[in-house]
DNA sequence: ACTTGTCCTGTCATGCCGTCAGCTTACCGT
DNA sequence: ACGGTAAGCTGACGGCATGACAGGACAAGT
């Protein structure tokens, strides 16, 4: 079903050669994480990974398209996220847990893909549709859900009916983005690293539930 | 003071260089809004100037140098944002005009710079000082003021004082920042470009206020 | 050992980078 | 008007990355 890994000029890969194929998409990540995007050159990941250029030109279009791998398979991992909202409860002092864990899931999520996500997120400002699609994935399984929650809350007169779900529930997996992309940001704004998930859980069950968070 | 125009081997440029030089900053600069960052190189701004690559090394470093020196020209610019937030009321009607005004202010800015900031934010993103420092720059010419408007509201009792006002306000300047680069991404929740201004407003009063927006 | 298809790389044409020497142009004092 | 001086520009060049291809190495089955 899922079609076999192919090279670009058709012939499919066996088992040797995935294998250098990952090992190049593996070094890939690793360049992406310690070199500006800009520099990220084929002749330097092909150098890391032991091979030539002209190997990485039989999986690879450029580099762009094996960073649309790498990014693909992030996202297929951002499924996972869904549960930090799924069928979780907003009511009272759960909601306040539930606010936490979502922060602090996110956050993780972020941190642990911030080389690629970075890529990701320069590629959709800049109008590239599959990275847009990428970025979107990734935002919407969090963002999905929330909307969901919000508008449930709403249904049952506990939140503001006036905003859209979908807007508010987009608003603060942006603001969660952002936070999470720009740490650095909120240091220099005198909020530590562990102070984050404290100050921005209060937001997200404002948001969501637009009361202010319980004790 | 502010020491003249100089070229990198170290001539001081007048009339016709600056002249020169600020064409091919001109040029950078639409060259960014339409290709992808990673593809912008130094002859295509040469070419696109009428003049040879050769004659912009002789101004900036690389390419790099000249996009700090459009960022710097915006990040004066942006001082004009703090208006949006100094000196404005956040109490009940006249609040929501400034929660508004503040959202529109920040967003037609961005939308201004896009391609520029699209530069910078990424440049921070990847942990380059010169570029944070500007992103700091813009993002303070709001929070700063906004964190100010946030600790007066406190010291009155009109405002949640478990919160800090820098965490808060910073939160709510990098949703700004985030809906503005990514405002796409709203459009495909569903939310029209138009109705980001009325949803995003509310949040920016919530958040700094800690109450649900007056009617 | 031979065949077959996968896998890798040497090589090459092309194009951008970044530098330099040298030519042209503008400005200034006399 | 004229020459001197510094600004301004570019052609040319070595170096390196790109991307394509053909051919050799290798593994597996017969």
């Amino acid at each position: 079903m899922t079609g076999q890994v192919r090279t670009v000029d058709g012939r499919v890969a066996g088992r040797r050669g995935q294998e250098t194929r990952q090992k190049l998409l593996d070094c890939l990540r690793e360049m992406l994480s310690t070199s500006p995007y800009r520099d990220v050159k084929v002749i330097d990941v092909a150098r890391m990974a032991g091979t030539s250029p002209a190997t990485f030109y039989q999986y690879f279009p450029d580099v762009e398209g094996a960073v649309l791998e790498i990014a693909e398979e992030m996202a297929k991992d951002a499924d996972t996220l869904k549960e930090l909202v799924a069928g979780k409860s907003w009511a009272g002092k759960s909601g306040t847990t539930t606010s936490e864990e979502l922060v602090d899931g996110f956050l993780a999520f972020w941190r642990k893909n911030d080389a690629i996500l970075r890529v990701v997120t320069l590629g959709a400002a800049e109008g590239d549709k599959r990275f847009f699609k990428i970025r979107m994935t990734v935002l919407n399984a969090v963002a999905k859900p929330l909307a969901e929650a919000v508008k449930e809350l709403q249904a049952k007169g506990q939140a503001d009916k006036s905003l859209d779900p979908a807007a508010v529930a987009g608003s603060l997996v942006s603001l969660l983005a952002s936070a999470a992309e720009h740490q650095k940001a909120f240091t220099s704004w005198g909020v530590k690293v562990k102070d984050l998930k404290p100050n921005l859980a209060p937001l997200v069950y404002l948001g969501v539930t637009g009361k202010k968070a319980p004790k």
